[in-house]
DNA sequence: AACATTAATTTTGCATGCAATTTTAGACAT
DNA sequence: ATGTCTAAAATTGCATGCAAAATTAATGTT
């Protein structure tokens, strides 16, 4: 792997994200870069990078830091997300998809499907959920056309536990677990077929609603202590609320 | 005045905004730190900086452009901002806002009522316009009390012609100018009614409604190419087409 | 004349070094 | 013990320099 600005800063993140620099810890910028064995500067660059996605805080003169997020800002972020994504839904109506775009979302659903009725039990089938999930939100996105929303998306998706691949799957309760994850599914079924015939402000609606559950959900978990501990040494993938408490 | 980086990012925006670079103009680094009487590293940085706002556009290995803009992506973002905003007073509503934002948005409605009565015919009372424009939506925002659509909105406002200051004057015709600033003062109103009396769709329809209604006269009049030139030249201030075509 | 190949130049990417600022530590006074 | 001042250390901010890559110019070939 060559030493460029990407990788460093892809390395940086992982070690922030994994919780190797706690939430308002300092991050000078020497340790940065002998951990990451690069030069100072890059180091620099590469902290920059971060500030810019909102993973880290920089003062002027007095050093930059890991940022903390508050549980109300995270799901603050998650509600504008869906409502953007809301929007998307609306316009993709209104505009009408293609049919490729419109084959490749039934794809992912009836993949959904298959994934449900084996339960999405293990960890395997966990990722590709995810994975399914994320790819049927992004197409909606894409569908709108609107190239504003996916940006604008993007840069809170780079925030802890706002992306749509922070799912977070309850050990204790795989009944609770799966009900979630059906109702998600039924709620893309309909937003699909409101899109398809037109319906702009069902599809808007249901959207809506859809986010709006999962922040709820994410709200919950997230009030729980347990929870709070595991966000923060893995967000941005597969969370698994209170493992063995 | 000290040479940190905040100014000399500060200098090189309005190079770009002010037309000193045509989009799609590449910034040779030594250009850039020559132009700006500072090292390569620190208009390397500035460089950066501005990417990261959307202004411009690095190619890895392959330098720096300015970033073009169709009109279709500034329509896009400025509808963005308009849900967003749409969003935000909604939220104001179904919370309530302080005694003390109530107040000093009303007092800024009242003052736009006099400026409008006097008929804001000279650049001193455009000026002023546009403040109070952008200071009562920067208020709407803030309402909400939802960080993410203040930071949203934010990073879309730094697109030319995509922040509220961005009004377009016609010379032509000042009474269809006119006009379309009453419009916009009833469309305050009414929104901080709404919100006052707690009525959060309507505010959100009535925002929404404003919002669209700017994006297209920003259609209209981008459309035609005297007033693309001005845009290219004035963005984020005052905007006056078709001067004396 | 058009194209491919190679050499020269330019330009970007990164590391090192120095100056300015901030933080820390210690001495002294209250 | 608490607080203040001062000096040392640490840390950030910026400039310069060198290596890698890309662009341009030149040369040769068909």
């Amino acid at each position: 792997m060559s030493i460029n600005l990407e990788s460093v800063v892809s390395a940086l993140r992982q070690q922030v994200l994994g919780g190797l620099y706690v939430p308002g810890e300092k991050l000078r910028e020497v340790s940065v870069a002998n951990s990451l064995n690069v030069s100072r500067t890059l180091a620099r660059l590469a902290m920059s990078e971060l500030e810019h996605e909102g993973l880290l805080v920089r003062e002027p003169n007095r050093g930059t830091r890991v940022r903390e997020f508050t549980i109300q800002e995270i799901t603050d972020a998650i509600e504008v997300r869906g409502e953007l994504e809301a929007m998307a839904v609306r316009l993709a109506a209104e505009k009408g998809v293609s049919d490729s775009l419109a084959s490749e979302m039934e794809a992912l659903l009836n993949r959904s499907e298959d994934l449900l009725a084996s339960g999405v039990g293990d960890e395997v089938q966990r990722e590709e959920w995810i994975n399914i999930n994320e790819s049927f939100h992004d197409l909606l996105v894409i569908s709108s056309g609107n190239w504003a929303i996916k940006t604008a998306i993007s840069q809170l998706a780079r925030i802890p536990l706002v992306s749509t691949r922070s799912i977070i799957f309850d050990r204790e309760s795989k009944e609770t677990n799966l009900l979630q994850l059906q109702s998600a599914h039924v709620d893309h079924c309909i937003i699909l077929s409101s899109i398809l015939s037109r319906q702009g402000q069902r599809a808007e609606a249901r959207m809506r609603e859809h986010a709006y559950s999962n922040s709820r959900n994410k709200k919950i978990n997230l009030a729980n202590p347990d929870t709070m501990l595991l966000a923060r040494s893995l967000p941005g993938g597969v969370l698994i609320a209170k493992p063995n408490a």
